[in-house]
DNA sequence: TTCATATCCGAGTAATTTACTATGGTATCA
DNA sequence: TGATACCATAGTAAATTACTCGGATATGAA
């Protein structure tokens, strides 16, 4: 059971754009180089993004990608979903449209994958962009005061 | 994202296997019949559910299958893993053996994945083979009784 | 003894998905 | 006008999935 690497780079491009929310567009090379991806790749991960509405883009020189909404409106769910489609650990659990299973009524296995599927939708749906900037701000504070413990402060 | 088949066909038969629990060895051709699916796909299921050490068979004619270990003791989280390898939404958040990413220490984005792995996983052990029975038994005993009910008593 | 019933085991395979790359546009700013 | 970006489509090698096929081996029953 995995992701595709769509969700896992999508997500980390986005938390690069929200890091840098607020300010001039950010171009896929940028996010590319600091989050260690292709542009390429990119390119097609930032198109399904906007097609959700996510991200808006300018285009020409000086141009890039910003979040269409404060990082605190974006929740990791919408992203991921934008990118890997509907949580369906397996089809007749789909979150949106469950496919149809002649066995629906007595099928007791059934239960464990909605709980799967429930518990996954609640984790991404429970964080925000903002949360991960705000862990990322945390970390950095740590590793300051870590380095001053070091040093004798 | 989604599990494949193997899972959730092999959740199948284990619960199937579970409900004849202390009866004589289950064919499967009959489990097949019962959760209409191949004989010959399940083969392969039941034999990675056996490399496992989760059920035991009897060869030969009156031959089948049987858990290994009563209901009780057997998680749908042994069972999916069997089949399924690892909970690994991404392959840095591996449950067993993470791959190492030279950005482990700085990759905000990380902890999403950790925590949805955590919260898979979670569900799949808190959850037994006898808990499905009881379940499956419950729902008979509602069902006996919307009957009643409609029948006037 | 033999036959039907089963488990066992390895190979093969069509279809799909993944994870990209390649190419060639189009818009915009300096 | 040219560098910088976004935009869009197509192609593709590799892996995975979801099976099927063929045949061997074991065992209880007639």
């Amino acid at each position: 059971m995995r992701f595709s690497t769509r969700g896992h780079y999508g997500l980390k491009a986005m938390f690069d754009l929200a890091q840098h929310y607020g300010t001039a567009p950010v171009p896929l090379k940028s996010i590319a180089e600091r989050q260690n991806l292709s542009v390429q790749y990119l390119e097609q991960l930032i198109a399904m993004l906007k097609k959700a509405g996510l991200v808006k883009s300018v285009r020409g020189a000086q141009g890039g990608y910003m979040l269409a909404y404060s990082p605190e409106e974006i929740k990791v769910g919408e992203v991921i979903r934008a990118l890997e489609g509907p949580v369906a650990p397996v089809d007749c659990v789909n979150e949106f449209d469950p496919k149809e299973c002649d066995q629906a009524d007595f099928c007791i296995t059934r239960i464990v994958w909605e709980k799967i599927r429930n518990s996954i939708a609640q984790v991404m749906d429970s964080i925000t962009l903002a949360d991960l900037c705000r862990e990322a701000k945390r970390r950095e504070n740590e590793a300051g005061e870590e380095l001053n413990l070091k040093r004798g402060f």
